[in-house]
DNA sequence: GACGAAATACGATTAAATTCGTAACGAGTC
DNA sequence: GACTCGTTACGAATTTAATCGTATTTCGTC
């Protein structure tokens, strides 16, 4: 619930290697394309670059103690993620957080989501 | 609550004009310039020509019967924010419009914010 | 029908994102 | 210490977004 501004802003091509850095943690250039090659056709080298880039832009750290850098997300999934929602919300509701939880809700088809969000509901009335 | 496929995803400096379009109506691009340049410096043709590449990408149609083109949002603000939503949700929230949810309610800092989410949720209730 | 103001059309420039080929480098193996 | 394989570094090409200057067009007015 703080507000701390986050200068966060990564592109799609950097959120899918943070979805992945998040998801496997600490992880190598290697291990980070095994995972993405699976979905995509992209190339070795190019994952190398975005997360070279992604370091250059303080996105993730890396360590260089071994051969084969790690690298790790910067910033927590949480943080990036509320960070994403303030830009949309900013940017397409007018400011208003309401708005598009108002939006996403009346979209969301699926009965586990609606109940889900539900259950949210409840726990927040306490 | 209908599921349409959106192929609309504006960039950022469309969906400044789109907010512009939807809040005044149809306009032309002096009119929308007006409104535009007294928040950020932006030159005439830039917004003509923006409005054009909208044109060509079909995110507004516009009136040419007179000299002065009218244009207006060729999708409706509900829609393009689902679409926003949909494609956030897809790329940073794993595809769980829940966890979106919560993420917005936790950020969310106005207690009229949560006021109006409350309100929201108990009428979902019925 | 020429003039001028205001509009559109066009094209060039800049910046950022994305991609990947090739070069250089490092560490273990023979 | 040379070879080789896997790694990083570098730089170039491509694409898209954004910006705006200049050329052209249009229409009312005289």
């Amino acid at each position: 619930m703080a507000h701390d501004n986050s200068p966060v802003k990564p592109t799609e091509a950097e959120l899918t290697l943070l979805n992945v850095l998040w998801k496997m943690g600490p992880a190598t250039v290697r291990q980070v394309h095994d995972v993405v090659s699976s979905t995509q056709k992209t190339g070795y080298t190019t994952v190398l670059k975005i997360l070279q880039i992604m370091h250059e832009k303080t996105l993730v750290i890396r360590d260089e103690s071994n051969r084969a850098h790690v690298y790790a997300a910067a910033n927590s999934q949480t943080h990036t993620q509320t960070s994403l929602i303030r830009d949309l919300i900013s940017k397409a509701f007018g400011g208003s957080t309401s708005k598009l939880v108002m939006r996403a809700i009346d979209d969301s088809t699926s009965t586990q989501e609606i109940k889900d969000i539900r259950q949210l509901l409840n726990s927040l009335e306490k």
